[in-house]
DNA sequence: CGTGATCTTGACCGAATGGTCAAAACAGCC
DNA sequence: GGCTGTTTTGACCATTCGGTCAAGATCACG
């Protein structure tokens, strides 16, 4: 099986229920702690089967971490230079948080690979993601001297957003054993950071 | 081996060098990307005399973690209700961010259990450190209601110090990755969140 | 120095795990 | 129905890993 793009219906079906059985295992146990066995039985299929569509465990994981990639900078890319500057980034926060609500296992893997030092993607920080970020921040650097927002770093406001939505999702169990089962974390999550935000940025 | 508190200097010694690699190897690839073989390795032991000082991997790592419990709070618990309230919060941020410098692999080590699900420390979370949140967290209820800083819900403000602070140990790989090798994330983060919390909390 | 307790280790074990393979089952098409 | 390529699987393998054990080395102390 060294077939790149799914052909047939069945490839189509299968590969995708591999890819989701194993991002439920591996964003709940990491890469060593997940196994083919449990991947195939949650994906409905034979190990060997599991071995058909993918030739390892670590092309699976691979697979997954490069298909995150792209969607993970989505809500970032959406950043609009020609904007309004406290409202894109308001903006950028909250589509940020979104998807720690709507994806919260590819949050947990995103984590767990960054965690053991970035075995797999390194590389693909130092270019796609430092591309990116420096392109943003050379835009939120402008609004500054424009003087449209307060003086921050770009840099570190933008890991600040990083930090404080992804927090909601890779530490969900520890925020819901504080907060108690009573509240909601990720709606009270958004208009917290919807007011830290604009209390840091707003000129 | 089910002796609690180590009795010979050769015991202490030795628990010590086992606990210091297992923090090593725990930190780097998760409680099942650890092997005794490596832990023994970095602890200059064998491993059968590795299972003398634990009875099993599992019980070196528990041992890790309820041991970090303990300094883990250490700076929430400092926080003075007497004291200055913005000064008070400021300090706070300061205190967990030397953590992240002084401590990274305990931060680390810590992230790896609560992305697992916090399987084994997960009843201290409702207990000692909810109950210590809680408490502070009605510290900065009142000093809101006595209108000394501004209006922030006290277990989200907490929650963004713990994300904040711990995304420079955690994230370590990928923050220096975005920033290149010229720039010194800690000391960069150390301005960024003064800023940030001051502007957050200040009435 | 002798002796009992503490410490260390080489050899070994069973279970789990990633991966292989050849053969069977099946699908699609004439 | 028969043929070809695709899909599925039971049986199997080599390695890794957590853990055991019995015997030997070393230490503390009278």
């Amino acid at each position: 099986m060294n077939v790149q793009k799914p052909r047939t219906r069945i490839q189509k079906k299968n590969r995708r229920a591999i890819l989701d059985a194993a991002l439920d295992v591996f964003s709940a146990h990491g890469f060593r702690g997940a196994t083919l066995d449990r991947i195939a039985e949650a994906a409905g299929l034979s190990k060997p089967n599991l071995l058909y569509y993918f030739p390892s465990k670590e092309a699976i994981h691979v697979a997954l971490l490069s298909q995150l990639m792209d969607t993970w900078l989505d809500p970032l890319r959406e950043l609009d230079p020609g904007g309004e500057p406290v409202a894109e980034l308001l903006g950028y926060v909250r589509r940020k948080l979104q998807m720690s609500r709507d994806f919260p296992r590819e949050s947990r893997l995103f984590a767990n690979e960054i965690l053991q030092g970035a075995p797999r993607i390194g590389p693909a920080l130092e270019t796609e993601l430092k591309d990116l970020v420096d392109e943003k921040a050379a835009v939120i650097r402008g609004w500054v001297e424009a003087g449209r927002i307060a003086p921050v770093d770009p840099h570190h406001l933008i890991f600040s957003v990083w930090a404080l939505t992804q927090h909601y999702a890779d530490f969900d169990v520890q925020v819901r054993a504080v907060l108690g089962a009573a509240r909601d974390p990720l709606d009270e999550a958004e208009r917290f950071l919807d007011t830290l935000f604009a209390r840091l940025v707003t000129p």
